[in-house]
DNA sequence: TAGTTCGTAA
DNA sequence: AACGCTACGAACTA
């Protein structure tokens, strides 16, 4: 089902009584529309119509519906013979599937005209398709290891899991999703337990056409050195174990490792090509995820015998309030349990749909089966030994040689490391894809180091505490900030029946230790990695962490690993196993092939809009709102640097007066609306302004929580102004509203984690939307570019944003702000004042004069001037030229200049999964030609 | 409680 | 591509 139903007005909600009316004027922006012809927007060329005549974008989500259905009725008849699959249902599958969607043609829906499809139909017209091709979901391209998955197959969300599995998701919009096989997205398949050959077999078993025979020999040719080796850690020593004994001997030969190598006494041995040990290979055996279904099946087959009610713990009544401890908040309990919100009946249909599904996947792809079966042949493993001050050069080594080598944990044979007595609650179960995430990291029974990635609000944290209870082991979490530090601790006390005691916080404002043998720290990478100068405390705290193991490390916001010194903390700390938790990995860039090796692989990638279609978070409506400038801040916008500029437009009193009527629109609604702004100067204005609380890097950890409390339980504060401390890690469950002013420079990254803020929404209804999303964006100015490439990552992800040009009935606001054209230019020459004071050293004077006149404004900016001393001429110089260049005029045209630079900037700069692809794509061209 | 240093990210 | 620049947060010091 197309996760955004196609709504061309916002207000559809506002139906019943007198709400305020918010109608909205779309303007053809070329991305809300669909299929505009070319240029970098058509990739957002998503179903989106623009009036609701034209509407495929509902009837395809109806027929979906109808697709999934039938092919259930298929599956559960010949679930498990393949062959029936193939041949026989094909045809019945087609037919019913044609029907279900009204006569539609079975090929790629003709209005997702995107260029990648366009191409896709190109190339893979010269292939011989299988007589039931229209049955298969995939087409693969034989050139550059390109895969496309039909969304509205029925048999779609199968492929698409297996497709996570073993390509790197490129671009997924709500109907065809286009995923690229790479070693690396191969080495994290083989490292969850996939064989080369199963892999090419389901290709094929999906592909519209036989698996290419390039892609055929890349698969194998890319894996033949991968999940050969493994790191394991024993009895506190760390082997290289194999169940080829002839890399073993290979490795030895080299000189890095064969020197890491452990030479026992008996040197009788040698160095020489002897295996040492011999094992069974691990099999997951009697492990049990907690949370999971089995773990609930398994408790109740002991308690009754009736097995009726199997589903029920996961989809059940979510832990209520009632069965909450009263001291935790009662809203508390929703985040990352299953319940939904809706209604029953639908989501126990839906469970029981989905368990049929996942039964069938499994008979299709098999994974679990052969990650056991298919070790038949290799149940004796060979190991050596090697030091441990050698494991980070020999694990950098192996990654050289092209045999990275495995990280695992054999939890359960680790007699040498307190237990921990941890436990999810009883009540607390989790949900299938957390259960899927988990599973392909305790494939084995062991625990697989690796990155698993959810967005926001999908609940990681329970991911990484279901983990921790897996393993029961001590263990360590680094977080970003100190404000998620305390929430890791305090979802750590609400999720399992970890003792208050047992669960310890490293921040600069409290260093305390667990008492016991083992227990948790929470802390930032920055507290760990700390190299410089430290406190006495830390430092005592320090040898505590750097002198004991840990059973496991939980590494939340993963991609912030490899950046500089936080690497440091993986050499530090004496881990067992590695869970790197992130909402956006960064794909193909150098960093990735870092994570590869200093976490693990990517065990798991959820799909956001799959989540969000499933009510596990928000659907969300995104829209960017275009906030003309006012005649007198354009003229000002026109004349000044980059850096009042972003002042100027972030402070448009048009934008000032959208986000004010957005807010009182949405509270009216009774959502809870986050405000963000990456200046904080802007950030103060207008919650002071709006008379909202604020929180910024200045705010006291106190006042934070203090501040997060009310937002969350207090009726009366229903928005909430945040700077970037807000992008990481702080999440706020009541959240249904994000308004973002000032979008300066931002990343897709950010926009992402932004966007993730309010997926946890938890008023969900069936009525559609349930959250939503605005930039506001000040027209004709470089905000709009910055707009459109921030955009780039959620619009691969499947959502589209709406263009709102107009905002009917603000100027009827009452109490409207910045009303007047005087009160305008009075903010308009407080921001020239405090521009100059932010952007340069002010005088003295300046800053007395300005403290004075605008303390809304807050007296970090003037901090912020005295703080650069070091740059106070250069910054003196700068603003002459500035000022040389308006008066000449000269600004004018680099205005211009520079705005096509931007735009030229922007059609280069995509995100670096783009990059190949558009490489790729010229190639091909040129091939052609 | 403010100022300094370090580190991250764009 | 590499660099320098800015802005900001976290930890530490006095």
């Amino acid at each position: 089902m197309p996760p955004l139903r196609s709504r061309d007005e916002v207000d559809g909600h506002s139906d019943e009584e007198a709400r305020p009316r918010m109608v909205v004027k779309l303007s053809r922006k070329g991305n809300s529309s669909t299929a505009s012809g070319s240029g970098p927007s058509s990739s957002r060329a998503t179903p989106t119509p623009s009036t609701p005549a034209s509407g495929p974008g509902d009837d395809e989500g109806e027929g979906s519906d109808g697709d999934l259905r039938v092919g259930l009725a298929f599956r559960s008849d010949d679930e498990d013979d393949d062959e029936g699959y193939e041949q026989g249902g094909a045809s019945a599958i087609v037919a019913r599937a044609r029907a279900a969607r009204g006569g539609q043609a079975a090929a790629p829906a003709p209005m997702d005209v995107d260029e990648e499809d366009v191409d896709a139909e190109k190339d893979f017209s010269e292939m011989q398709l299988k007589p039931d091709h229209a049955s298969r979901p995939l087409w693969i391209s034989p050139d550059d290891m390109t895969i496309t998955l039909e969304g509205f197959s029925p048999i779609a969300e199968q492929a698409q899991d297996f497709l996570v599995a073993i390509a790197e998701p490129v671009s997924r919009p709500a109907f065809i999703h286009e995923y690229r096989l790479t070693p690396y997205s191969l080495y994290a398949a083989v490292s969850v337990g996939l064989n080369p050959n199963d892999i090419i077999e389901v290709l094929n078993r999906l592909s519209k056409a036989p698996v290419p025979e390039t892609v055929h020999n890349f698969i194998l040719n890319s894996t033949v050195s991968f999940g050969k080796i493994k790191l394991v850690l024993k009895q506190n020593k760390y082997f290289v174990e194999s169940a080829h004994p002839e890399v073993l001997r290979m490795l030895l030969q080299d000189e890095v490792i064969g020197q890491a190598r452990v030479k026992d006494s008996d040197a009788g041995r040698g160095n020489k090509l002897e295996v040492i040990g011999q094992t069974s290979a691990p099999t997951r055996g009697d492990l049990v995820i907690p949370g999971t279904e089995s773990a609930a099946r398994r408790q109740q087959q002991l308690q009754q015998q009736s097995g009726g009610p199997q589903q029920q713990p996961a989809i059940g009544p979510r832990p209520g309030s009632t069965a909450n401890p009263a001291n935790r908040p009662p809203n508390a309990a929703g985040g990352p349990t299953n319940a939904g919100g809706t209604g029953p009946a639908p989501e126990s249909a839906t469970a029981a749909r989905r368990e049929a599904e996942a039964d069938l996947f499994d008979a299709i792809i098999g994974v679990d089966e052969t990650d056991e079966a298919g070790n038949d042949d290799e149940d004796v493993v060979h190991s050596f030994e090697i030091e441990e001050k050698q494991i980070e050069a020999v694990k950098k080594r192996c990654q050289d040689l092209q045999y990275p080598m495995l990280e695992e944990y054999d939890f359960r044979n680790d007699t040498m490391n307190a237990d921990l007595d941890i436990d999810l609650r009883p009540i607390t179960h989790i949900r299938p894809y957390q259960e899927k995430s988990l599973s392909k990291m305790f494939g084995n029974g062991r625990a697989r180091s690796g990155i698993i990635v959810l967005p926001c609000g999908a609940g990681k944290t329970l991911v990484g505490i279901t983990a921790a209870c897996t393993i029961k082991k001590s263990c360590l979490v680094l977080c970003t900030s100190s404000v998620s530090v305390m929430q890791w601790r305090q979802q750590f006390l609400q999720w399992s029946n970890i003792q208050e005691h047992q669960v310890s916080v490293f921040t600069a404002e409290s260093k305390e230790k667990f008492s016991g043998q083992s227990g948790i720290v929470v802390s930032t990478y920055s507290m760990v990695a700390n190299a410089g100068k430290r406190s006495h405390s830390s430092q005592k705290m320090m040898n505590f962490l750097e002198s004991r193991e840990w059973g496991f490390v939980l590494l939340d916001e993963v991609h912030v690993v490899p950046a500089a010194m936080f690497r440091r903390v993986l050499t530090n700390i004496k881990a067992h196993s590695k869970l790197g938790l992130t909402a956006t990995l960064v794909r193909e860039d150098e960093k990735i092939d870092e994570l590869n090796y200093l976490v693990g692989p990517k065990l798991y990638e959820a799909n956001w809009m799959d989540l969000a279609a499933k009510g596990h978070i928000a659907t969300v409506q995104c829209a960017e709102v275009w906030c003309p400038m006012t005649p007198e801040f354009y003229r000002e916008y026109l004349r000044e640097k980059s850096r009042k500029r972003q002042l100027l437009t972030s402070m448009n009193p048009r934008k000032f007066q959208a986000c004010q009527f957005l807010i009182n629109y949405h509270e009216k609604r009774g959502d809870k609306i986050i405000v963000f702004s990456d200046n904080v100067h802007t950030l103060k204005a207008y919650a002071m302004r709006l008379e909202k609380c604020y929180i910024d890097g200045q705010t006291a950890q106190q006042e934070r929580m203090s501040i997060l409390n009310h937002f969350q339980h207090n009726p009366a504060v229903n928005t909430i102004f945040l700077s970037k401390v807000g992008d990481t890690s702080i999440d706020l469950p009541e959240a249904t509203c994000l308004i973002q002013i000032s979008s300066h420079f931002g990343s897709r990254r950010q926009e992402a984690q932004r966007l993730g803020r309010i997926l946890r929404a938890k008023r969900r209804n069936d009525e559609g939307f349930n959250a939503f999303f605005y930039s506001l964006v000040s027209k004709d100015t470089n905000e709009m570019y910055y707009s459109t490439k921030r955009q780039q990552f959620l619009v691969d992800q499947g959502y589209s944003f709406k263009v709102i040009t107009e905002l009917q009935g603000m100027d009827d606001l009452p109490e409207l702000v910045y009303k007047t054209q005087q009160q305008q230019i009075d903010l308009l020459s407080g921001i020239l004042i405090l521009g100059e004071g932010a952007a340069d050293s002010a005088t003295d004077m300046v800053g007395q004069e300005w403290d004075a006149d605008m303390q809304g404004f807050g007296r970090s900016a003037g901090g912020g001037g005295q703080r650069r001393v070091g740059g106070k001429f250069a910054a003196k110089a700068q603003r002459t030229t500035g000022s040389l260049n308006a008066l000449s005029g000269a600004e004018h045209m680099s205005y211009h200049e520079r705005n096509k630079a931007q735009n030229k900037s922007l059609q280069k700069e995509r995100h670096s999964m783009f990059k190949k692809r558009d490489a790729a794509k010229s190639k091909r061209a040129k091939d052609a030609a």
